[in-house]
DNA sequence: TCGCAACCTTCCTGCCACAGGAAGGCTTGC
DNA sequence: GCAAGCCTTCCTGTGGCAGGAAGGTTGCGA
């Protein structure tokens, strides 16, 4: 399989898969012309990857992951922790988001939006020194 | 005031004030030895960039409402428009980021994690292949 | 008056996970 | 024979700074 249908099989652009072999997460092989010579077990993994990343996983945890996937003596314990840390990281994420858009609605939600220039939105954000 | 003072009393860091300086969102003067010089004008200016910055406004959009907020002819309409944009932006992010928190919290539950290779999260990753 | 610590300056690199594009080689079909 | 569409490498840009090097300035105490 050359780049372009190995792209199109996983879903992934082309680019990206050439990124991931630049930092070491797939090795295809070279056809005698230069190009990438990618197997089934190429696409296995990039799939995988996909998956991964469409869940949030940082590259480093897909490289982390990767390994546990390929290794058959691996403790289910170290996935789980994996996947706790980064199920963490996701939930400060949101309550961060919440506290930003809970704010934000507030204001919105008193704004006029008319052409005067008088505005709770402006006022917020000139009256908060440090508090 | 010099640098020091102006990040001390408005909470930001000397290097975000430098970078600030730098994409024209603050022009401090500067003293005979070459260091900058901040009024409480720039104080505010920057009190009110570091309150929409913990608000999740992007660079640009500070910008735009720095220029509204020094605008008295202004329609409150315009800030109300720019701060609208930021909360779907804002809600978009936390439903792709609880819909990620929903499938990692149910393979997190359904792993046992323990010293045994069988492993749900691993599983998951593997079986979608781009469906 | 000397030294030293604590400021300040500019400039360069790195972060993350790629995207965009230039310049050029390869391949396939008409 | 040549054009279209693959592929290659390499360079730059993204956002919003952080870290650090190399060097100038200032204030204070001995």
């Amino acid at each position: 399989m050359n780049i372009g249908e190995i792209a199109d099989k996983s879903g992934l652009p082309a680019k990206t898969i050439r990124y991931y072999e630049d930092i070491g997460l797939v090795t295809p092989n070279r056809s005698q012309n230069g190009y990438r010579s990618f197997t089934d077990n190429h696409l296995h993994k990039l799939t995988f990857l996909a998956r991964a990343r469409t869940l949030g996983f940082s590259i480093e945890d897909c490289r982390t992951l990767m390994a546990l996937y390929e290794d058959d003596t691996r403790a289910s314990a170290d996935v789980k922790s994996v996947a706790k840390q980064h199920l963490n990281r996701i939930d400060e994420k949101i309550t961060q988001l919440q506290s930003m858009r809970d704010t934000l609605s507030h204001l919105v939600a008193e704004c006029a939006g008319d052409n005067r220039p008088d505005c709770p939105i402006l006022n917020d954000l000139a009256k908060h020194r440090g508090e």
